[in-house]
DNA sequence: TATGTAATGTTATAATATAGCGCTTAAAAA
DNA sequence: TTTTTAAGCGCTATATTATAACATTACATA
């Protein structure tokens, strides 16, 4: 047994504004201490993909910006490709959108399950997943540098 | 210790219009069965799908058609769609491309390594990390239906 | 052969993503 | 502080991937 993140398809905050407040400050001080600016256009995106609990489309993040005010779409794939490569946001790419990472600090893949009913996504951190992988491909020699791992099915609610 | 494929980056036959045409015939026979109808189009676009041991995109396969005749998106679209259902075709998502399943029968998903390298891919099959992501998801009472595993890296070639 | 259904043709358009260039602005160097 | 430099962004255009909608054709079978 390993240690798990605290996962959940939905929050457990009352105020999921809680939760964005502090992806925020986190990602905040992520872009400092890597030097990295934190403008304010990757600040809205961000907060825009936290927001909700479940995958975003880039062009869903560009209508919540022409809200205030014109943007195109390279302003929005910019700021996404920082957030990822800042590892503050995961792209999936089974369902082309993006959501914000449980576990910043550093540039990762993540393990993903995502409901098929009600969208949610968690984000598991399942080294036995890891383990199984490099197993397999070791095997015949191959040497993984990405993953893209995404489970859809039914959420704990949906299911129920 | 399970029973495993034989897995290959590369083809191992020294014809590999062979893999091709034992691919076509499966095909035909498993339509048979199930009184599918497996018509030009779909065996011409599976045969596109085989004849390169790299995943093939939807427009790459339309452009060969088109060589043939006029043809536009709905068509390849359609076929691939058919050959997914069928379990003849596995779409990778990570590179909007598509590539013959090795073992056709069922609909399934594939676990893929793709070499970012040389654009190879191998299809395993390796249970041990169905079991991971099965004990994982049953963990948080996640139902999977789906799944997306698509490892990119070195193929054995490509890291020597 | 007549008939219903599945497959395909065809046109248009939706949805996702990037190239390229010039301007602005923040950070670093002088 | 001023200058220099590079990063970020605005903007236009366009590439790439995928589907909607409806007409037509071809197939299975009654």
């Amino acid at each position: 047994m390993s240690a798990k993140l605290p996962i959940s398809f939905h929050c457990q905050n009352a105020d999921h504004q809680r939760c964005v407040n502090d992806a925020l400050a986190q990602a905040e001080m992520l872009c400092r201490q890597q030097k990295q600016r934190f403008t304010a256009i990757r600040q809205r995106v961000l907060e825009l993909v936290w927001q909700q609990h479940k995958p975003i489309g880039a062009y869903e993040v560009l209508e919540h910006l022409q809200a205030d005010g014109r943007t195109a779409p390279p302003t929005v794939y910019r700021a996404l490709d920082f957030l990822q490569k800042m590892g503050l946001v995961h792209r999936i790419a089974s369902l082309n959108a993006y959501v914000g990472c449980v576990q910043p600090g550093e540039s990762h893949d993540g393990h993903f399950l995502i409901c098929k009913s009600c969208h949610a996504l968690a984000e598991i951190n399942a080294p036995e997943i890891n383990a199984a992988i490099m197993q397999s491909a070791s095997d015949i020699g191959f040497q993984p540098v990405r993953q893209t791992i995404e489970v859809m099915g039914l959420c704990p609610e949906c299911s129920g």
